[in-house]
DNA sequence: ATTCTAGTTTATAATGATTCTAAAAAAGTG
DNA sequence: CACTTTTTTAGAATCATTATAAACTAGAAT
């Protein structure tokens, strides 16, 4: 499995659970982007084998800690990640609640002209909210 | 009492209740950032009145939907709500997570290069994460 | 291989933000 | 005042997420 390096040299165990939810995370050509609850359906739909709840929550937080997923900051009452951990943007169709990506090539050069004293950036996230 | 006929305008009745949250939410300088508890805590401190949780959910999205406070797109467990409805973005220093307010004039023009068909772009919110 | 230990999984309970409900109160209208 | 509609309210319900604590497992040591 392509994976068990990856998890043992982030410190984790590749652990059945871990290497399955692996898979349905990152064995895919596009970026996925899903909640939780998403993400269980996937799960449950591509595995011979139950996963707990916990234990996907667990992971994914695990995985967001050591970089291999990120949330996306949007207004939800679901926690949205991401696999896609480079800087990117995202559009927001408020009526379908479904993110699209946004390639650095969609999206001008972003100017931040303010500085905080001791502080220095560490992300620039642009969300571009859609109508009909 | 000068919220009542903005409230009047707005369709909405100018009750005990939602000028004194006006007050507390409008009667200041400079920009506000808040959760529902931490409104619902400065109404506690500020007026001799109890306002219920409810009432206090219930005029914050009233107001939103009036268009008089905007969400700000943030991770966090809780809603974060902005005073100012100008398009404008955000630092988000994740030591102390705080919220900073971007004025314009502090970010560049910002080019959406991508259109989705049958869609328009409703706003464009820039949230900068800083670290130390 | 067997034993040991720390890390992991799991079902379930607990938490906490938000929404719902339905009855009482208040606002606006004639 | 009488009437209708909107609003407020306390408390219940909901739903995502986190905590708990017992059972399990991976990797290391013996």
């Amino acid at each position: 499995m392509k994976y068990i390096e990856k998890l043992r040299n982030s410190g984790l165990r590749p652990t059945k659970q871990r290497l399955q939810i692996c898979e349905v995370l990152f064995d895919r050509d596009k970026t996925f982007h899903f909640t939780i609850n998403e993400l269980e359906q996937k799960i449950k739909k591509q595995i011979n084998n139950k996963i707990s709840l916990a234990t996907v929550y667990n992971t994914v937080h695990a995985f967001e800690k050591k970089g291999y997923l990120k949330q996306i900051p949007i207004n939800s009452n679901q926690t949205y990640f991401d696999t896609n951990v480079t800087d990117h943007h995202h559009f927001y169709d408020l009526k379908d609640e479904k993110l699209i990506d946004l390639e650095n090539s969609d999206v001008g050069p972003i100017n931040i002209l303010k500085k905080i004293d001791g502080k220095k950036i560490k992300s620039v996230e642009v969300l571009v909210k859609l109508e009909d």
